[in-house]
DNA sequence: TATGAATGAGCATTCATTCAT
DNA sequence: TATGAATGAATGCTCATTCAT
C-alpha cells in the first residue's frame, strides 16, 4: 500500500535525522573535550536525548566514534573529488587541494586527532590492516572497511591530480604514490603540529608555505 | 658537615635512579598499552614498586608522562645535535637527520603518539603557549617549559643545518623557518601515518622517499 | 446480537492463542537462559512480536512468569490426576507418580527452578501464604492463588493414592500428610540436586531408587 | 626479624577479619534481599566500607558469592563430621545429622537457595562438572573445586554413618550411595519447600517426620 | 491492536589519589 | 621512605516499562 510505504519512508527519514543530530552533538562535545574525556552522558545532554536512547542508534561509544570518523573521511573525499573535476591546471588543483585539507582539518581538528591518535581506535585499524579476520565485531569491521575505502579513494584522487600534472609537464616524472604519501604525511603533520605556533598563520600563508616547498623543493639548481 | 652532605648526595642519587627506573617501566607499559590504557597499577607492577610509592616520585600520572615526554625530546635533541656537529655536507646531514627521526619515532612510537594526541596534555601545551599564566600547577609549568625549550632547540638545530646548506649553495635561498616547519610536519605526519601501509617500508626506503621529495620538489624544470 | 458475539468470541480465541504462543516462547528462552537472564527483548524476539506487544498480553515480566508457573502446575496436576484414575494398585500408582514427576521436571527444569528460587516470586508466595491481604497487585493475587490451589490439588491427589494403599494394606498406617510432604520434598530435592551427578541416571534407575527407599525405608527388621 | 614477622602476621589477621566481616554483611543483605537483588552498594553499606574497598577483598560479586557458598559448605561439613565422631549409635547419629542439617538450613536459608538456584552459579557448577577445562576464570575454578570437594566430604561422612549402621545391623543391607543420595535430596527438598506450610513445624517435629519415614518406609509388612 | 522509540533508574567495575602506619 | 588499604567519582552499558502513532 502506498500509505504504508510513505509512513515507513518518513519514519526512516526521521531516524536518519535523529542519528545525524546525535552525531553532530557528539562531534561538538568531542571537539570541546576530546574523545576519551567525552562521556555518553555528555553526548546525551548535548543531543537532548536520554543516554539510553543513544544506544538505540549506536551499539556503543566505539561504534559512534567510528561513524563520526567515517563521515569525516566521506566528506573530505567528496570535497577533493570536486576539486579534481574542476577545469584547472594541475598546479592550481594541487594548491586548491592543499587549501581544502588545511581548512577541513581546522574545522574538525579534534575529530582528526581522535582518529589518528586514540589508542583503541588505532588498535582496531592496525588489527584490521594486518589481519581482517581478527576483528571480532562485525560492526567494527564494517566501519573500519568503510574508512579504509574512503581513504583509498582520497589517495586515488590525489594520484590523479599529480598524474595529470606529469602528463601536462607541469610536474616532473616521479613516483606518484611516493609523492602522494609525502603530501599526505605533510598535511597530516602540519595540521597536528599547528598548536606549537605562537601566532597562527592565515590559511593563505599556510597554503603558500606547503605548496611552494612541495613544488620546488629546497635544492639549489644550476643557473644557465 | 661533610658527612651529611655525602649522605644527602647519595640519597639524591638513589632517588634519581629510582625515578629513572620508574620512568623506564612506565615507558615500557605505555609502549605496550598506550597511555590512557596504562594504569598506575600497571606502572607499579612493572617497576616493582608499590603504587603509593610512585607518588613519592611523581605528583600525578600527568606529571609522570610529562617527564617521559621531556626525556623523549631531550634525547631527540641530543641525537640531532650530534648530527649537526658531524663533518659532513648539509645534504648529508639532512639525510642523516631524517633517518634519525624516523628511527627514533619507530622505537618510541607510543610515546610520541601520547604527546601529540593525549587531550589533557595537548590542552596544557596550548594553554601554556597561549598564556603561560593560566597554567595553575607549577610542576606543569616546569615541564611544559622544558618541553617547549627542547623543541625549540631541535628547531634551531634543523635551522642550522639548512642555513649551512644555503651558505654552501647546496640549498636554494628560502625561508629557513618555513622549511623547517615543513620538514617537521612532514616527519611527524609520516610517522603517524605509517600504520596505513600494508607492508612497512625499510628505513632506507623511507629516508630516500622523504629526502628526495623534500630536496627536489615535484615541479618540472626547463631543460636548457 | 449474534454477529457481535461471534466476533468477540473469535477475538477472545485469537487473544488466547497469541498469549499461549508468547508463553511458549518465553518458556523456551527461560529454559535456555534462565529467568533473570531472560529479557523481554529475548521473549519478543522468540515470539516474533514487538516488545511493546507483550505488554498488551501481560502486565509485567513478573506476571508472565507467574502465568508460566501456573501452567506448569496445572499440567502436572492433570498428569497426576490421570495416574490416580488408572486401574492399578496403589504401589503401581505411586511408582508411576514418581516417574511422572521426575520426567516432568526434566523437561521443565528451568521453569521449576525459577519457581522455587526466584527471590521476587518466593517473596510473593511467602507474603501470600502469611497474609494474603498484603499482596498489593490483584493480578499477583490471582496467580498466586491459582498456583497454591493447583499445588493443593496435587497434594490431595497424592494423599488419595497413599490412602488407597493404606486401605488396601499395601502401605502401613501412617500420617498421610506427613508422607506426602516427605515425598514431595524428596522429589523436589532430587530433581534440583541432579546436576551434581557426573553421569546422569536413566529415568528408570531414578524411579527405582526413590521408590524403593521411600517404600522400604532403611531399617533392618527382625527375621522371624 | 621478629618484629617484622609479627606485624605482617597481625596485618594478615586484620585482613582476614575484615574479609569475614564483609562476607557476613553480604550474607545478611543476601538473606534479606536475595542474591541478584543485592548490589555491591548494599553490601558496602552494610559492611560500612566503600564500594571500591570491596574490590580489594574480592575480585567480583561472583567471587564473593562463591566464597560465601564455600564457607557455607565448609561449616556444614564440620558440623556433620562432629556428629560422626560422637559416641552414639548409627540411628542416633542419623537423627542428629538430620536435625543438624534442618537447623543449619533454617539459619542460612537464602544462602542455600542462592547456591542451588542462581542461574549463573548453577551454570558454573554444571560447566565445571561436565568439563572443568571450559571454566575460564581461575578464581572460579578454585572456588568451584573447593565447593565440590566439601560436598563430597559431606557425602562421605553420611556414607560412614549409614555404613556403620549396616555393620551394626541397625540398618538393612542396601546401596549406601543410593541411600545418601536419597537422604540428601530429601533434606534439600524439605528445606526449600518449607515456605508452603501455613504454620511452621518445630525443629523436633520436622526431624521426627523425616527421620521416621526415612527409617521405616511406608510399606506395610507382614505380622508374624 | 501493534510497534518503534524513549527513558529513568540502576549496576558492576575502574582508577587516580590519599592516608595511616 | 615505603606501602597496603581506602575511597569518591566516574563510566559504559542494560532493561523493564511507558508513550505516541
Amino acid at each position: 500500500m502506498k500509505k504504508r510505504d510513505l509512513r515507513q519512508e518518513r519514519e526512516r527519514q526521521r531516524r536518519q535525522e535523529y542519528k545525524k543530530s546525535i552525531l553532530k552533538a557528539a562531534e561538538a562535545v568531542i571537539a570541546r573535550k576530546g574523545y576519551s574525556a567525552t562521556t555518553m552522558d555528555d553526548v546525551a545532554g548535548e543531543a537532548q536525548f536520554s543516554k539510553a536512547t543513544l544506544y538505540h542508534y549506536f551499539k556503543s561509544k566505539g561504534e559512534m566514534i567510528l561513524e563520526i570518523i567515517a563521515d569525516y573521511f566521506e566528506e573530505l573525499k567528496r570535497k577533493l573529488a570536486e576539486i579534481q573535476e574542476m577545469e584547472k591546471s594541475a598546479k592550481e588543483k594541487l594548491r586548491e587541494a592543499i587549501r581544502c585539507v588545511l581548512k577541513f582539518h581546522e574545522e574538525k581538528e579534534n575529530i582528526s586527532r581522535v582518529f589518528m591518535m586514540d589508542e583503541s581506535i588505532m588498535k582496531k585499524m592496525k588489527i584490521f590492516i594486518n589481519d581482517q579476520k581478527k576483528l571480532t565485531s562485525d560492526v567494527d569491521r564494517k566501519y573500519v572497511t568503510l574508512i579504509r575505502n574512503e581513504r583509498e579513494e582520497i589517495f586515488k584522487v590525489c594520484c590523479e591530480i599529480l598524474s595529470e600534472g606529469v602528463a601536462a609537464k607541469e610536474f616532473r616524472k616521479m613516483s606518484i604514490t611516493g609523492a602522494v604519501t609525502f603530501l599526505g604525511a605533510l598535511l597530516q603533520g602540519y595540521c597536528h603540529g599547528k598548536f606549537w605556533l605562537e601566532r597562527p598563520n592565515s590559511l593563505k600563508e599556510e597554503t603558500d608555505l606547503l605548496y611552494s616547498f612541495f613544488l620546488h623543493g629546497i635544492e639549489k639548481r644550476e643557473e644557465n
